[in-house]
DNA sequence: TTGAATGCAAAGGATTTGCAGAGGC
DNA sequence: GCCTCTGCAAATCCTTTGCATTCAA
């Protein structure tokens, strides 16, 4: 028996066809609507308006599913002064409208905000490297069994979770291993 | 059946006898230093003093059993010129210490670093109040199955985990639907 | 046209650091 | 007396804000 899997949960499709996509460990779940189309709905229902930084910055952070944080998408725009440049506040600003919108979740590893897909994304939690700083994704379903007896148990209503486990990846562990041969030796 | 219990995990005694401690929802379990103890073998182990302002910030953090962070701290602490003052960025240095030393862990709350007594204190997990901001602890030995089978799947060495569960706790929800009502009322 | 959105510069809040003086051992 | 620790001030890091200008509708 097997308390979690990181395998994928729904014969998924991609809902970015005809973008190129960075690997990650779960698959996309077929959705309705497009995030650029749920974001459209967004900006219109509440009289905002559809500019060209969140249209870029709308096609970068879904052309990939990896976590990132506010630094590494400045670092994937155009550079200041090119065409396609979006400033750092817009930028922060813009995050906060897709985490608003349900696109984008958002949470915090050693003092910084990390983002990573949301809407159209399986649910699941992460195993976080120390040493190399990897976030790797795994889905367990019996974390909501604990949840709902915890909630029951307290009168809690729950909104959501996070749950990180840290620790060392199978890579480093394997590195440490080739150092302290190499040290035992010397 | 229950995947989770906020019942004291063993038959434990206080270790800090002799000092007012606040209510908290677990109890520490008997270990064989008291904190003070275990820190003066930490700084003597490392050619480190015991000086007035670590013997100051012991007394404080181990007086009670409440998470807290850097500033609820400092509230504690008798004011700027008052004998027994601690500057801030000691109280910093001295709660990184506390942590290496393994009496406290810290983690991170809406971008600010909370910590929690580690060192005689049973492993548990939080339900965070959005509302409140009241964090709430409970066990669940379902977790460590969670751990070690996702762990063995991906070859991660597992050191430590954090889980947190957000949502609105039951004082809170009695409140929003006493608040409901009056507006219904309108 | 007109109000929402942007970019700039600057502020903000939490935490950290350099350094000269204070104080354990 | 030596060397660590402290407090001060200032720096740092990430994020947010005020405001004049730009631009989508």
């Amino acid at each position: 028996m097997s308390a979690s899997s990181s395998k994928t949960v729904e014969p998924a499709h991609n809902v970015h066809d005809g973008r190129e996509r960075a690997k990650s460990s779960l698959t996309p779940v077929r959705v309705a609507l497009t995030p650029a189309q749920r974001f459209g709905d967004y900006l219109q229902s509440r009289g905002m308006r559809s500019t060209q930084q969140r249209q870029m910055l709308l096609e970068l952070v879904f052309s990939g599913h990896e976590h990132f944080d506010a630094d590494q998408l400045m670092e994937r725009l155009p550079a200041k002064g090119k065409h396609g440049y979006v400033s750092r506040p817009t930028v922060y600003r813009t995050l906060a409208e897709f985490v608003d919108a349900g696109l984008l979740r958002k949470f915090e590893l050693k003092g910084r905000s990390v983002y990573e897909h949301d809407y159209g994304y399986p649910q699941h939690d992460h195993l976080h490297c120390t040493e190399c700083g990897k976030l790797i994704e795994f889905q367990c379903e019996t974390l909501s069994d604990i949840k709902s007896s915890v909630a029951s148990e307290h009168g809690f209503q729950v909104r959501s979770h996070r749950l990180i486990i840290s620790g060392i990846c199978q890579p480093c562990r394997k590195k440490r291993r080739r150092v302290r041969r190499k040290v035992d030796r010397i």
